[in-house]
RNA sequence: GGGCGUUUAGCUCAGUUGGUUAGAGCAGCUGGCUUACAACCAGCAGGUCAUCGGUUCGAGUCCGAUAGCGCCCACCA
């Protein structure tokens, strides 16, 4: 798509000349059509490794909102793309959608009105509710997955309608999405390559478990809330002996799960009593009384209950002293049925701890705990009041309540032993900012766990494995078999594996599909892999691979990038990219993040059709590397000023070079011979070397500032110092000098700004060259030698000059006079070196403030003394 | 509890290896229709560089401590 059959002419057209009143209006519009049916930005996939630069694009959840924050961090990457385009590199920008997972099925639900039961048959001729229906409608799998479909790709229309509007230069013919075949089969081909060399394994184990989303949920996917709660004295009696044992727990109702009660092996006061037994109130089981460092002697009464789960640490001492496993809580959240006196629910009581489970068995958490809480006040073994405490809980991200901890089967990818190759792998990562690089490093060192990529959802990536049934009817988990990476993508609860029929599915001799999905993880995680079409396109992928920066936002190092990591690290030995450009935030005015359940929202489209694309860049481009950025509709209006200050200073530049007919001609730098117009080049020149510096090491922002400051300074001082001169005749020399030095700084400006204000430059451009000029070359050096012969020591002239005028200009406003007031004698005392500077632009300087007399002295003390005539 | 970042004018921010009198824009005030630009231009005013201590001839900048703000991480009894 990146070029259409027709309209091939306009690649070719000359320039347009300069328009009468020049304008901002349309040129998003305009211009962005033309690129496309140009090519403008589409990739030469000729171009070898060391020619491309590549980018590991983000792609934006289209089932969330857009977001202000989409327009700061992309139109960074963007600047920088288009830098590196600009200095010759063919640039790799595609475009991908995040619509897997449960953000898109979550909005699925509530935009129709239904709900996904995997039991239903495919209905073909479904259709959704006009309205949604207060009651969710159940529909198939296959059904929800095309709903899933339908409405991403809507959203995905309404992205690329901004991302186009704000003149991203992404070649729109490398567009992926995460749950397309392609990064379905890039995706199951990661997984078959890692289980092939055992890097993924099915494990049974304790999994934080969202009971709302009924899903697994893995350690980077939470996050702790303060949420109040109460200890709970609890008083468990010994075996054998007289007395009892308090704990204190916030969890009671987890009691029944009881395995143990452990206290630090130093504690003195529990000492005695490791390697005897206790018996849990109400249901009389025997849990014996163990030693472990990470009991806390401080917290509570010194010695907890282990309950299987009660949180990650119940997991850690479950493990470490090889308990035995209780679980009571269902993955629904709900206390499950125990039968007492059964093998492994041993109790000294029985009955009575029947009867006493009874009132809890069914009931949700929250309100076992509340009846559990009174049962035992009744049986005398909660002593004294609960008292009430804050505490963090951990919750999965985008859930609403606390997570749970259940034991189920997994995939795991096995992190764990990668731990040091990983921390190899982040130091060799150029990191933008540096100190981003902690964070990383924190985060792999603090791994407890292997990642589980198991997700028990509908609409994502399936696992490519199905399970023989055994002839007696069970499940042979162990015996997984794989799909042929030929066949992918395959789903396999539509799919068969290779010699069985679908009339075998779920039959004793047969086989049952894996029924769980992918974490969103275990995809994104290979964006690298599927942007650069790994094993499906090796050509494309050698010229792109490893890729050289990945964009992204600093809070998903510990799960977007990490994962990335690990993947290419198990799969090509290699760092996926060679930079990562970390971005910050955009705050609101409060300096908080803005979020969207606070309602404070800025949609990115209105703001570009108010202020303009380029303007909205501007303000993003502010936001320097890292650093949270506050929004702020001022420096809008500012970067729309300077957009318009860039259309009126060119006008003004080329004005007097334009022929009747639209040309422009401009003289040669070897025309430039006037020692102010020199000295302005040579200042420039060096605004070149500050800004490529800066966008080497993408520092976008830094860039901007150091143009956009000579900028302001060329239109303020120069442009006035040379105005009369420059509107003088072709043929002279020193209009002549003007002319080309304006039309070279121009030239020069303009690109340097093309980056950030890719609209107006382009419209600038069109005026009176041919080409866009984001395909032009990004300026050197090299291309001031003509005009500065003798290099860019130019002395103080442009310093000098602008001096002087600021003091005429600040007398003629004292005196509130015109700026076209005449000085009737001007005095200058300066050091000799500071008057030749200034007498070799003696007569811009008469030109331009109005001076009618000149006195020029040198002298040690310098100063500027004007006088302005009596009469104009 | 550990770590990272940050604090400069009323607001948003620059300030590079330490070096004259700390800069810009916005907002404010005063002027000016000046043939590139009134959606503009010129000028003015506004700061104890968070606090304390140290190194140095010299500190916004380097070092240490403290405080505020923000973020990341941590075993929730």
């Amino acid at each position: 798509m990146s070029a259409h059959a027709t309209g091939s002419t306009s690649q070719a057209a000359g320039p347009t000349g300069i328009p009468e009143k020049p304008g901002l209006e349309g040129l998003e519009t305009t211009w962005s059509s033309r690129w496309e049916e140009n090519g403008t930005y589409a990739f030469d996939r000729t171009a070898s490794r060391e020619d491309v630069f590549s980018i590991d694009t983000p792609p934006p959840t289209v089932s969330g909102s857009l977001h202000i924050g989409h327009v700061f961090s992309y139109t960074h990457t963007d600047a920088v793309a288009r830098f590196h385009r600009m200095r010759g590199r063919a640039v790799f920008y595609p475009m991908g959608w995040d619509d897997n997972g449960l953000p898109t099925e979550r909005r699925v639900q509530n935009f129709f009105g239904v709900r996904c039961d995997p039991s239903l048959p495919f209905d073909p001729g479904f259709e959704p509710p006009e309205q949604p229906n207060k009651d969710p409608v159940s529909i198939s799998r296959p059904n929800f997955v095309a709903l899933c479909h339908q409405l991403t790709d809507e959203d995905e229309q309404v992205f690329e309608r901004l991302w186009r509007m704000l003149g991203l230069s992404v070649d729109w013919a490398h567009t992926y999405a995460t749950v397309s075949d392609r990064a379905q089969r890039v995706s199951q081909r990661g997984f078959l390559r890692l289980a092939g060399r055992g890097q993924v394994v099915q494990r049974t184990a304790p999994t934080l478990w969202d009971v709302d989303f009924r899903t697994a949920v893995s350690q980077a996917e939470l996050e702790d809330r303060e949420r109040p709660g109460a200890y709970h004295r609890l008083r468990f009696s010994r075996v054998g002996a007289e007395g009892g044992v308090d704990i204190e727990t916030t969890r009671p109702e987890l009691l029944p799960a009881c395995v143990a009660l452990v206290a630090h092996p130093d504690d003195e006061r529990y000492r005695p009593l490791f390697g005897t037994e206790v018996t849990t109130p109400l249901f009389g089981v025997r849990v014996p009384v163990l030693g472990h460092e990470l009991a806390d002697p401080e917290k509570g009464s010194g010695i907890a209950m282990i309950c299987t789960f009660g949180d990650t640490t119940d997991v850690v001492w479950w493990r470490e002293l090889s308990l035995p496993t209780r679980t009571i809580v269902g993955r629904d959240g709900r206390l499950l049925p125990v039968e007492w006196g059964a093998e492994g629910w041993a109790s000294d009581d029985p009955d009575s701890a029947s009867r006493t489970y009874e009132e809890l068995a069914g009931r949700t958490v929250k309100q076992a705990q509340t009846r559990i809480v009174e049962l035992l006040g009744e049986s005398g073994a909660l002593i004294g009041e609960p008292s009430p405490i804050t505490h963090p809980v951990k919750f999965y991200e985008k859930g609403e309540r606390p997570l749970e901890i259940v034991s189920s089967r997994q995939w795991f990818v096995l992190t764990l032993p990668l731990r040091d190759r990983l921390l190899a792998r982040g130091e060799e990562l150029h990191w933008h900012p540096p100190y981003m690089a902690h964070r990383y490093r924190a985060w792999v060192e603090g791994l407890n766990g292997d990642w589980n990529i198991s997700r028990q959802r509908f609409f994502g990536v399936p696992f490519p494995v199905w399970y023989p049934v055994g002839s007696d009817g069970e499940t042979q988990f162990d015996q997984a078999l794989f799909a042929g990476e030929d066949r992918l993508p395959v789903d396999p609860s539509t799919d068969v594996p290779d010699g069985f029929t679908e009339g075998q599915r779920g039959q004793p001799g047969g086989f049952v599909g894996d029924p769980d999905v992918m974490d969103t993880w275990a995809t994104s995680s290979l964006t690298p892999q599927i942007a650069g079409g790994w094993e499906d396109d090796p050509d494309l992928f050698a010229r792109v691979f490893p890729m050289d920066v990945r964009p992204q936002a600093h809070e998903i190092i510990r799960t977007w990038l990490f994962s990335t990591i690990v993947r290419s690290e198990l799969e090509h030995g290699s760092l996926p990219w060679t930079d990562a450009a970390i971005s910050g935030w955009v705050l609101d005015p409060d300096r908080k993040k803005m979020s969207k359940s606070k309602g404070d929202v800025v949609t990115p489209m209105p703001l570009v059709e108010k202020h303009g694309a380029d303007a909205v860049r501007y303000w993003a481009a502010g936001g320097r590397p890292g650093t949270d950025t506050a929004f702020d509709e001022g420096q809008m209006k500012v970067g729309r000023r300077l957009a318009i200050k860039v259309l009126n200073a060119s006008r003004f530049a080329l004005g007097r070079m334009a022929g009747d007919d639209g040309t422009v001609a401009v003289p040669g730098p070897g025309s430039v011979t006037m020692p102010l117009d020199r000295a302005m080049l040579a200042r420039l020149a060096e605004v070149v070397d500050e800004a490529t510096v800066a966008f080497e090491s993408y520092d976008y922002a830094r860039a901007l500032e150091r143009t956009e400051s000579f900028f302001w300074s060329f239109c303020d001082d120069y442009l006035e110092l040379v105005k009369t001169r420059a509107y003088g005749n072709a043929g002279q020399s020193g209009p002549a000098s003007a002319q080309a030095a304006l039309a070279l700084a121009l030239a020069t400006l303009l690109r340097l700004l093309a980056p950030v204000l890719p609209f107006v430059t382009e419209e600038v451009w069109s005026w009176w060259r041919s080409g866009s000029i984001h395909t032009a070359a990004w300026p050197e050096r090299s291309e001031f030698t003509e005009a500065l012969p003798d290099g860019t020591d130019t002395g103080p002239v442009l310093e000098v000059l602008a001096e002087v005028l600021g003091q005429i200009r600040r007398a003629k406003t004292t005196e509130k006079r015109s700026m076209r007031w005449p000085v009737a004698t001007l005095t200058v005392a300066d050091t000799a070196e500071r008057i030749a500077a200034l007498l070799s632009a003696e007569d811009d300087l008469r030109d331009a403030g109005g001076v009618v007399t000149l006195v020029t002295l040198e002298s040690d003390q310098a100063e500027v003394r004007v006088e302005l005539a009596e009469e104009a």
